[in-house]
DNA sequence: ATATTTAGTCCACAACGTAGACTAATTGGA
DNA sequence: TCCAATTAGTCTACGTTGTGGACTAAATAT
């Protein structure tokens, strides 16, 4: 429910808002953060000043565009203090990525591994030392971690950050969280949620999308005016398992003719006979080449998921929908099939039928999802940061 | 985005806290007040006695549970001058009902018509002098209309108050909003979304669910930690159109084998031959007595709503399904499919299964939910009121 | 040069919540 | 019966924060 408000809040909050509107537009004189924010200029001078005490804002040089009147001094987000970390566990690698205030990735690690063949303790190590020489390299640069993020392919358990059920890695019941302590804040999610997340921050996009993120499962983040819909438990999203034909093929959960078995990357790669990654390159060059066994691989892939999309955008009404994962690099084979199906069976009824857009980021999507989400953090709460200033003690735990 | 804190924001917060408490618990001393909010004594006193002084809050007699110490002075929800108007438009009826601040049902009008047969215009004009002379009854008694809110069977663009689309009342395009001026802040939404919201406050029910309206179209509404769904545009729910089999009947949606035509209304009433309310009583006392073909509709019906429901948990993870509409009097004969299909189809991959309960509201849920929109707005932003207590204003139009 | 315009700071002030002393009203026990 | 203990609620001095307008600073236009 809902917080008292003392002034120590009132602050907060006006502080978050300077920040923010600074976040948002790049760069500001304290004057224009008066007008956008309605404080005065008394009030905004003060906060500003706060922010750049704190490191979080610099000043860059007096900017004049020709007009009358003494120039504003603009301030801007300070990218060389506070930082973020972002992790990523799949199938065929491990990603790390360490993300600065001011949004720009300032380190990528991505290791390829074979993640389904080794125990999870071994992978969480495994990754725990990755993340432990970035952080290091980060610190060494003068920035201040102050908080991560790990992308798991499968529903996680927010609260506890145990992973019930990776079916990709083969997971089950793995206590991901307590596992890799790296001395930090930590939170560990859904990767679909966080590649969402890590469009609406790093992407071209929109603040208003469904993400859909095929892998072997096929998850989904939607995200409603810039914030991620979790559902009641933090399992929403699961797209893979909505019905495509009642009495379709079985799936692993319990069900039938779910979409992942039409068009997971298990069904996508079964005409080429490979799996994983090899694979998908095989398909992808076949398909290039006008292989008629791929090109109708994805024509069945692409109708099975504008199936499950027409019941998705009926349910969850999303603006746009943003193909990621496996559908990215396979996209000019399946967009033409999906809008067709989702024309044909929602024009009647809606205005305009969402347009189908490819991901921008690829693979990187998630890891910087999770690093853009303690970023976020910062930037909705700066306050937060300002009593752990004396002591080194890092950003309370991030909490869903 | 955020706003700016001022003092007199700080203090509608703590406000809207107190109230929010108070209406929440029933009724509680300043002290307790001042523990549960986290605020002092001295606050607490101050801001009841504002809200004393504007009518929303009374004290009621000292209450004692033998401890030692003073008696505290409890104070309740005053339901006696505030209250909001719930409106609905169906097919085979106009409903008007007043609930005050302490959430009680004030006055009851039902008004059977057909509003098939009837122009819109009509429609509406007969519905207009149904709420004014329950406006009229409700101001006799002392109370003041602070605004209103109105259930149409089918989307709505929230902003313009137009109706898109009501196939069971024949509707398209219809500016409910602007022909039905009330002198009143009001507010058209989707029956199944309010309907979701008076079972979140007036039924029994929990703040997760995901409620199903069962009527011609099959609607849902989402409420998810209190607080309705929407999707981007505001059209989300519509659970009608959600695919059970994609070859399946054509649909006037232009998509096929959406779950409408599995379980909507018409399809349930195939059975009796009879359409409407009259059709519904005809099938309900036929599966009473263990007709084969009514009961066969219904296990029909209930698989059909079983896999569009199966869809649904893994795309949006409802706490709970509440079933409302013509799924209430049939709950008994559809509850048992519903369940094991959503079981069979869902279980191996959750931990628990959403249970399904049966609306307690019956087809009084979306006009009280439509009042309940309005009141909770009030208590979630008392100082909202304040402004206009000299001069006769209204409040100022509800936005979604 | 001087008027005009815009940015940013300074200062007295108002709004609000806080802390703790103080008063009020009750129960338990000597 | 009366007093100590306990809890409710009010009162007052005070701290924090935002405001409004005067004031200073630095540019352009004439």
């Amino acid at each position: 429910m809902a917080q008292a408000v003392r002034h120590d809040a009132m602050r907060a909050g006006n502080l978050a808002l300077v920040l923010g509107e600074v976040s948002a537009r790049g760069s500001l004189t304290r004057a224009a953060l008066a007008e956008v924010t309605g404080l005065t200029k008394t009030t905004v001078s003060k906060l500003v000043a706060d922010l750049i005490e704190t490191g979080l804002v610099v000043e860059t040089g007096a900017v004049r565009g020709g007009e009358r009147g003494r120039p504003g001094v603009e301030v801007r987000i300070r990218g060389d203090r506070v930082a973020a970390l972002g992790l990523e566990i799949n199938v065929d690698y491990l990603a790390v990525r360490v993300v600065d205030l001011s949004r720009s990735v300032r380190l990528r690690r991505t290791q390829a591994v074979d993640n389904r063949s080794a125990q999870p303790v071994d992978v969480i190590a495994r990754l725990r030392d990755l993340a432990l020489s970035a952080v290091d390299e980060a610190v060494g640069n003068g920035l201040r971690i102050v908080g991560g993020a790990l992308a798991v392919p499968g529903p996680v358990d927010l609260g506890s950050g145990v992973v019930h059920n990776a079916p990709n890695l083969g997971w089950r019941d793995v206590p991901v969280l307590s596992l890799l302590d790296l001395g930090l804040p930590l939170h560990v999610e859904n990767e679909a949620n966080l590649a969402a997340l890590g469009e609406l921050w790093f992407g071209s996009g929109p603040t208003d999308f469904l993400y859909v993120s095929g892998e072997i499962g096929i998850g989904a983040g939607l995200v409603v005016a810039g914030s991620l819909f979790r559902g009641a438990r933090g399992f929403a999203g699961e797209l893979g398992h909505v019905v495509v034909a009642p009495d379709g093929p079985p799936c692993r959960c319990g069900g039938q003719g779910c979409l992942e078995q039409y068009a997971g990357q298990d069904a996508l790669l079964r005409s080429t006979g490979q799996a994983g990654s090899v694979g998908l390159m095989t398909l992808v060059s076949r398909v290039k080449d006008q292989d008629p066994e791929a090109v109708a691989a994805c024509r069945q892939a692409g109708w099975a998921l504008g199936v499950a999309l027409s019941s998705t955008v009926n349910l969850v009404d999303p603006d746009t929908i943003v193909l990621g994962g496996v559908f990215a690099p396979l996209f000019p084979w399946i967009d033409g099939i999906v809008t067709e199906t989702l024309q044909s069976r929602l024009g009647q009824m809606r205005l305009s039928v969402p347009p189908i857009v490819v991901s921008r980021l690829g693979f990187e999507a998630a890891a910087l999802g999770a690093a853009g989400q303690v970023i976020e953090r910062v930037i909705a709460d700066p306050a937060a940061l300002f009593q752990p200033l004396q002591p080194s003690q890092p950003l309370q735990p991030l909490q869903p």
